[in-house]
DNA sequence: GGGAGCATGTAACGGGTTACATGATTGG
DNA sequence: CCAATCATGTAACCCGTTACATGCTCCC
């Protein structure tokens, strides 16, 4: 109703970067239930921007289709379980598109709690903290591996070519973790060798 | 009031990790405003756990005292500018102490916009891709200066060993995120040489 | 004089979480 | 038969953000 001409975005209310994760995952042309993008986020969006909760989920899809980027419609009778299949539509794509091309990339969001508590680490003991960052270094190689795993189905099809590449990406920066877990522990090896530091011999 | 004996918990209306990372820039020993509080989060924690915002900080300050956390007091009149300076309490210390021992370790949030853009790369075009790429490359760069130069500040006093530690560890951090996004571009321009991969001598 | 930075807040909003509720189907 | 998984939601909560309001002081 505007008197403007406004080429892509006749009534953008911009939606949250998790609606367009949503829509992101149908953009790859299935169709698809609430559920089933759930597991998939787990396997793919969850190693570089987590992982939405499910009731998340369908609140974007019901989003989603209230502002024609998906349709949905029951799982036909021969499906064994009740559930609602989403696909994506052409201003589905378009949208997504469209925010891709003009919205503003975000700085990355990083909350690293163990940073936090090494950081802290006046307030506790040099056991804790060790055993805090070797954990952390665990998790680091289970993300590492299961990010591998996850390559290691879609590789060669130049359909999945860009997801591939990301999770090679995902690959090098779960290492990163892990190293930088591994010289921490190291840097806290060194620090617990000099309070006796009265070195008789240097 | 309860007839539990419980030693380090009486009311412990477990906080948000922003109160206890307030609570940490506390937890140093020096008497401050919310305004350097803040601050200081630009120049330390920013790099590992994000920056919040002014108004979160000043909440979290009103929080602390009420918990008996931190007290505070109108900075005196020698000092030019009305403020309010925040001091840690023995129960505040006490409080932070326990949360590190006690609150398990949350995962690490990553929400990186960057990765989510490639892996939507077949909605987008090269030159996008390479250009967000870059951008983010710089990004990471400068973080890296920046937590160089912080580091540079505090190295060899052994109060500020934890904190110099991170920041190595954020050092390393960051660089591996520049270099991350040197092999995305790599990757980036193969894919884009592929194309015309009707490669005439194999 | 005026802009940059100092300093403290209030108000509105909403995104995303957990907890809860419900019920079907599959497979050991 | 019973647990795990499939499948979809509602309700409450609150963290954290942006936008706004206010006024001071420093320095060019």
């Amino acid at each position: 109703m505007s008197s403007r001409h406004i080429q892509y975005a006749a009534d953008v209310e911009s939606l949250p970067t998790t609606a367009w994760v949503v829509l992101g995952l149908l953009s790859f042309g299935r169709e698809l239930s609430g559920y089933d993008l759930r597991k998939w986020a787990e396997a793919s969006v969850r190693f570089f921007y987590g992982s939405p909760a499910m009731s998340q989920i369908y609140r974007e899809l019901r989003r989603l289709e209230a502002q024609g980027y998906a349709v949905s419609r029951p799982a036909p009778p021969e499906e064994p379980r009740r559930k609602r299949l989403y696909r994506i539509t052409p201003a589905g794509l378009d949208a997504l598109a469209g925010w891709l091309r003009e919205a503003p990339v975000e700085a990355p969001v990083l909350k690293h709690g163990v940073a936090l508590r090494v950081w802290l680490g006046h307030l506790s003991d040099p056991a804790t903290l060790r055993r805090t960052v070797l954990e952390h270094r665990e998790f680091a190689q289970r993300m590492l591996d299961e990010v591998s795993a996850a390559r290691a189905v879609a590789e060669h099809d130049p359909t999945w070519a860009y997801p591939a590449m990301i999770e090679r990406w995902g690959e090098r920066y779960w290492a990163a973790e892990r190293d930088a877990a591994d010289a921490l522990l190291a840097d806290l090896a060194t620090l617990n060798q000099q309070p006796p530091a009265t070195s008789p011999v240097p």
